[in-house]
DNA sequence: TCGGATGAAATGCGACAACC
DNA sequence: TGGTTGTCGCATTTCATCCG
């Protein structure tokens, strides 16, 4: 599914992704971009500056430089973008404590806080670094168009695949493009919805469109966030200044009166020129001149479509041979401002439930959302959506540039294909959500390579009803166990033989015993069984009830080289002295696994290359049975 | 103007009190 | 008494215009 619900267990960094205010150079894009290329001169650079620059934190610094020379260079919003607090109406500080103020320059001189001027270690004067939110601004749109991944659960950004190719193109120092650079980044511009949004709307105005007449259409429209000042205003404004010739009033109109969503608007404008996109044209006013009486005229700047852009709107649209581009959505996109989780959360379902659809009414997409089991979620606070506003928010949904046309029979329909995207829910908002699917939900986003069907293991471990001599989670487990981590064995069930047995060619064998409780499993009572499967294979005595140990080769070591490992939900009582009379008792290494921890370890298993059989043998046997004992760490590794 | 810059509002967060 | 909720003050994030 294209769409998915992920919970997370912990808070996740905050990070508005998608747009930026203050993008303007696409150089500086690029720039950012290869610093996550070891080696690159761009990097050099940043090294050769931070030298000098970085602020008197040593270590933050070398963790930085460390990740830096590391492949894949995997850099947090805070080693990219933090900056030392600046004192209102004192200058911005020009010590820096990231990397990316070191390569991206702001717009004035360095001054000290006492107004004085430094100077760099060859007794010039330069640029105070640029300061940390346009910074991010350049972040969040680079993860927008698909140029750098976000990872909400450690933070992290790193270069995608189109960003990679970005960074490695022939470059040049000053603004101007490459034509590999041009190539590149008008495909990346073309799964952008804000800029489709924006030529689409130029393409049927033969004499452009000003930053205003944009905006009325632009983003989630008049919502807090996307605001516009209006041309009505603007013009008014402007006109009776011109008319009364008041110059000074005149320069503060056009200096001044933007809001935020002109702002984008220009910015994304500017950037598609700088790919000729788009042509930037003059667009006049008559007013009444003051002195001559005579009518005379302003310009506004506007916007207008190239043959370029045409083009390549076509191929966004997906018209004549193209195929359509899919588009990049982002979960923060969806809303930035007010009860954010709570709407970006009805978007996405609607958008969910669009993509999984040849079309639907408003009413229809209501009533799956109303009946949505993330409905229960205290975030929904028990309100229930109205066709109405599902209209509202489609519309709005056009205007960030994701098409959903509306057929003869008042269908919503979807035209783009979407990119993956998740729906992240933390903890603090879901405390009352079912058990399974919050342990599911929070495992998912976690587990990449670990079929995600082995979350219903999660599902089985709770259900005591499944519980029979030959149950799904046994079997499950096995599976697991041999499909994928690399062991042989068999899963046996019945009575007097153990779950499962497994073995490898390092010559461990291990005895696994599943069992599914609601409430938690108690190994009271439940130590003999196992203790006596140990002394049969140990003494292959074949006059005894069972001789399932047949199964197993005499090559094993099972004296020294025997564990076990109870496998379940969640356990109970006082277990751990149960567990250690147990090991005592049969001289073997064994230990208590949750379905949670099994899942994790094999994520680290099939991630990791230095993790093998030993490590997790050793993490299945360990003392660390509660989740908050394992789960850290092992979530480190993933 | 372009390409960011900025003070302040909005929001989040930890700690500790208060309240079932 | 324990677990949840309220709130106070500080920290971080994001706006909404501002500006050299």
């Amino acid at each position: 599914m294209a769409i998915t619900l992920n919970y997370y267990p912990k808070k996740v960094k905050r990070f508005s992704t998608g747009l930026g205010q203050d993008v303007g150079s696409l150089r500086s894009m690029i720039d950012m971009l290869q610093v996550f290329v070891v080696g690159s001169s761009i990097q050099r650079k940043a090294k050769a500056k931070m030298s000098w620059q970085f602020g008197d934190e040593p270590e933050l610094k070398n963790s930085i430089l460390n990740k830096l020379s590391t492949e894949p260079v995997l850099l947090t919003t805070d080693d990219l973008a933090s900056e030392y607090p600046k004192k209102t109406g004192k200058p911005a500080v020009w010590k820096i404590r990231s990397v990316l103020p070191a390569i991206m320059d702001g717009q004035s001189i360095a001054k000290n806080e006492d107004e004085s001027i430094p100077t760099d270690p060859s007794g010039n004067v330069f640029k105070t670094p640029m300061r940390a939110w346009p910074i991010r601004n350049f972040i969040s749109s680079a993860i927008g168009l698909g140029l750098l991944n976000w990872n909400r659960i450690n933070g992290n950004i790193s270069l995608t695949r189109l960003g990679k190719q970005l960074a490695e193109a022939k470059h040049l120092v000053s603004e101007e493009l490459t034509s590999d650079e041009l190539t590149l980044l008008q495909l990346a511009f073309m799964s952008y919805p804000y800029a489709v949004a924006f030529l689409r709307s130029l393409e049927n105005n033969k004499d452009g469109l000003n930053k205003f007449q944009l905006g009325e259409t632009f983003g989630f429209a008049g919502e807090a966030g996307f605001t516009s000042f209006g041309e009505e205003l603007y013009v008014g404004a402007l006109t009776e200044a011109y008319e009364s010739g008041d110059s000074f009033r005149i320069k503060k109109i056009k200096s001044n009166w933007e809001s935020t969503s002109d702002k984008y608007i220009r910015g994304i404008a500017s950037m598609l020129s700088k790919l000729k996109l788009i042509s930037i044209i003059p667009q006049p006013f008559s007013y009444k001149n003051p002195k001559t009486g005579k009518n005379s005229h302003f310009s506004l700047t506007a916007y207008k479509l190239t043959g370029y852009g045409r083009e390549n709107l076509g191929i966004a649209l997906g018209r004549s041979k193209h195929k359509r581009t899919t588009k990049i959505i982002t979960w923060d996109m969806l809303c930035t401002k007010g009860n954010v989780v709570y709407i970006r959360t009805i978007r996405a379902l609607i958008l969910m439930e669009l993509d999984n659809s040849n079309g639907l009414t408003a009413g229809q997409i209501a009533n799956k959302i109303n009946a949505n089991k993330v409905n229960k979620m205290p975030i929904f606070e028990g309100t229930t959506i109205s066709g109405e506003e599902v209209s509202d928010h489609i519309k709005g949904l056009n205007g960030i540039g994701i098409q959903i046309d509306t057929s003869s029979s008042n269908k919503y329909v979807l035209k783009d294909p979407l990119q993956d995207f998740e729906i992240p829910i933390t903890a603090s908002q879901l405390p009352k959500k079912d058990n399974v699917q919050r342990q599911q939900d929070e495992l998912r986003p976690l587990l990449a390579h670990v079929d995600h069907r082995y979350l219903q293991l999660v599902e089985l471990a709770l259900d005591s009803s499944q519980n029979s001599e030959y149950s799904m989670l046994e079997s499950m487990t096995m599976e697991l166990l041999l499909t994928y981590l690399d062991f042989d064995g068999a899963s046996l069930g019945g009575a007097n033989k153990p779950d499962g047995i497994a073995w490898d060619s390092d010559g461990n064998f291990l005895i696994v015993d599943t069992k599914a409780y609601d409430n938690g499993y108690s190994l009271a009572g439940n130590t003999d069984k196992v203790a006596r499967y140990i002394d049969d294979v140990r003494a292959r005595d074949s006059n005894r009830t069972s001789t399932w140990w047949t199964q197993v080769p005499e090559s094993l070591n099972v004296d020294d080289n025997l564990s076990f490992m109870y496998v379940s939900g969640s356990f109970t009582g006082n277990y751990r002295k149960l567990l250690k009379d147990l090991r005592a008792r049969t001289n073997a290494r064994g230990g208590l696994t949750t379905v949670e921890k099994l899942l994790l370890t094999s994520e680290v298993y099939l991630t990791n290359n230095k993790y093998g059989h030993t490590q997790l043998l050793r993490d299945w046997t360990n003392d660390a049975i509660e989740h908050d004992e394992y789960y850290d760490q092992l979530v480190a590794n993933i």
